[in-house]
DNA sequence: TATTGACTTAGAGTTTCTCTCAAGCTATAA
DNA sequence: TTATAGCTTGAGAGAAACTCTAAGTCAATA
């Protein structure tokens, strides 16, 4: 069993947020010492991680919650908790796809940047311009 | 000569983000007609571009602000601007890796909704199961 | 002329943390 | 035995970045 600050280690999410987390209900589950002390399973620890992934991906707090409740609803939830998944993968890969776009314009501002420094070019910026 | 709207619907950046963005000084640039509308140019909207970029990597609205100003000052400041933009770079590689790692997480979880709902294995969720 | 619709600003409200603080427990040191 | 450090707790203030609403201006259209 874990404290708050070794969750926090092991999922890399603060305590702060952990606490915060737990505030509002996302893990009504974890357990208590005689000294109010939280202390995390392991599996409650994986279930950090797939609120962390949820929340990294851009699932809001209120639609986390819901999924947890689906979660201890049981056997009947299954089909929508599989689609709530399924949802939420194709947001991620969005993601995905959207980073690699501003990562390849980056790409092509380092270059320019770099252009610039090797005094192959001059900056020709000013407020109109668009090499910024 | 653009309006926010049109610039809203070239950059996928709500109006309201936009003004706000406006407010807070990121277009210091942008023109206004005889009746104080904003008129983006297209290089305006390539600066738009440039920002929804930083920000989407977590490049907080301070730090966006200050690569502005490192434009506006010329020259002097390519060098550190094409740090930033090595450092915002590092940065969009680490959410890439870390969005890449949620993925899986998420492909192992559609994997395991799958067979509950195909019946090749009982929903063995509780409070202390890691199976969520 | 009246309405419609796009724009404006100011400012209130929302979400999601993030931080500070006072207080409580435990273990070790003086 | 006291005190000091180091961990925990909840309450609540503060902050970042939107997001929305209200009230108003202006121009084109019915």
């Amino acid at each position: 069993m874990y404290t708050i600050k070794e969750v926090s280690e092991k999922t890399e999410v603060s305590e702060h947020t952990l606490r915060f987390w737990a505030k509002i209900g996302f893990f009504p589950f974890v357990k208590r010492d005689k000294n109010n002390i939280r202390l995390f399973s392991d599996s409650d620890i994986d279930w950090v991680k797939i609120v962390k992934c949820l929340r990294s991906v851009g699932i809001d707090n209120k639609s986390v919650k819901k999924y947890i409740e689906l979660c201890i609803k049981g056997d009947s939830t299954i089909k929508e908790r599989y689609n709530i998944i399924l949802e939420t993968k194709k947001k991620a890969q969005g993601q995905l796809d959207e980073l690699k776009k501003q990562l390849e314009l980056l790409e092509f501002k380092e270059k320019y940047y770099k252009s610039l420094i090797n005094g192959k070019s001059k900056d020709i910026w000013n407020p109109m311009n668009k090499s910024i």
